[in-house]
DNA sequence: TTTTGAAGTCAACAATCGTTTACTAGAGGC
DNA sequence: GCCTCTAGTAAACGATTGTTGACTTCAAAA
């Protein structure tokens, strides 16, 4: 099927794919780098358009970056979905350790960085909580039960060390941890998820 | 003891003790900010200095985040030593809970701090490494030693892991993690080193 | 007391940041 | 065909960045 006649044919100028464009180069740069030291005219540059498209379509740098944060929310909630997460210790570990460059790793460490804007921090706590939540959930956990804090507690624990093993996996060139496959990571991994969310 | 006749006078013009103060003004922000969003004026208003003495005594921006970056690593290594770590996971477990503003934490979310610095992250790596092998060391790894990678990994993970829970402790005011004292978290991380460390 | 070198100050530098404005060019409706 | 929105462009804005050089001030040596 090359071009269906049902398919919208494409067009030279498109707001939609340019916007989704300036989003993906961004949310990459963002993920990669950070926010205070990614530059507008970086974004722009590898999406390929002129920069004055972000503060028209996102407004500004930090309208931009809330729109990469809902996005990759958007994305995590449609790939786990909205149902608890698979029981097993094996498929969370597997998640954890899954590819760097588009899983949950990836998302999470968009999730670490931040631009001091009141409502990013508001969206990324949103998604950290509810997953939170939804881990503990996996140990039994269940809203105002009895004891939960220290349910929740752990699955946070599991949860921020997902985060730095991201974050370290893809920054630092460290040892046989920056090289190891999702086959190497997922039996250690599997023994710290059992270890923390088990006891329940 | 009010400064003993031996202890030098306090001048009124010290390059050691602004250097000092200088040096402590950009841990904090460096390690709170992260390097691109923090301001040469920030650190200097912070240590209540000129400037200019930011380029004098560390040469620019960057040697001043080196010099935070070996400076944290001097002091880690002053306190735990150069002696293998102490073998409990209980105690590997309170270091690593221990007090956010200054411990084994503090200097941890610093080392996630990049720079894009060349040196900056040879001094990060080479600290990274040396400590995992440590750590790997208490489940009984050796250099050179058979299947010594897979200890070393799950070291890396621990290492990880404590990176990953300061960084959300400090950083997002989540859930219960955040405002979890230092009993609150040992427990859950004993659990966590046993199960990563323990299956040496 | 005079001299001298270091410690600290001040003001400005060029570069780069995010953002805005005025403008050109293209595509669909009449 | 023309007309009219809208997508996209180019250039500049003021603010802020890291850095530098000439200047002043202090303290110790002579």
């Amino acid at each position: 099927m090359t071009t269906g006649e049902t398919a919208t044919p494409p067009r030279r100028r498109d707001a939609a794919k340019t916007r989704r464009l300036l989003l993906d180069a961004a949310i990459q740069r963002f993920t990669r780098d950070g926010y205070a030291a990614t530059t507008v005219r970086d974004i722009a540059d590898d999406a390929g358009v002129n920069v004055a498209l972000i503060s028209r379509y996102f407004r500004s740098k930090e309208g931009l970056f809330e729109a990469c944060l809902t996005s990759s929310v958007d994305d995590l909630r449609r790939n786990t979905g909205e149902a608890p997460l698979s029981r097993t210790p094996e498929a969370i570990a597997r998640q954890i350790a899954g590819p760097c460059a588009d899983g949950l790793p990836y998302h999470l460490v968009l999730l670490l960085r931040s631009s001091g804007d009141e409502a990013a921090d508001r969206i990324r706590l949103g998604l950290l909580q509810s997953y939170g939540e939804r881990l503990a959930a996996v140990a039994g956990w269940s809203p105002g039960s009895p004891g939960g804090d220290d349910l929740l507690l752990r699955a946070q624990v599991v949860l921020a060390a997902a985060a730095g093993i991201a974050l370290l996996r893809t920054k630092s060139g460290l040892g046989p941890l920056a090289q190891a496959t999702e086959e190497d990571l997922v039996p250690p991994l599997r023994d710290l998820v059992e270890a923390l969310l088990k006891n329940g």
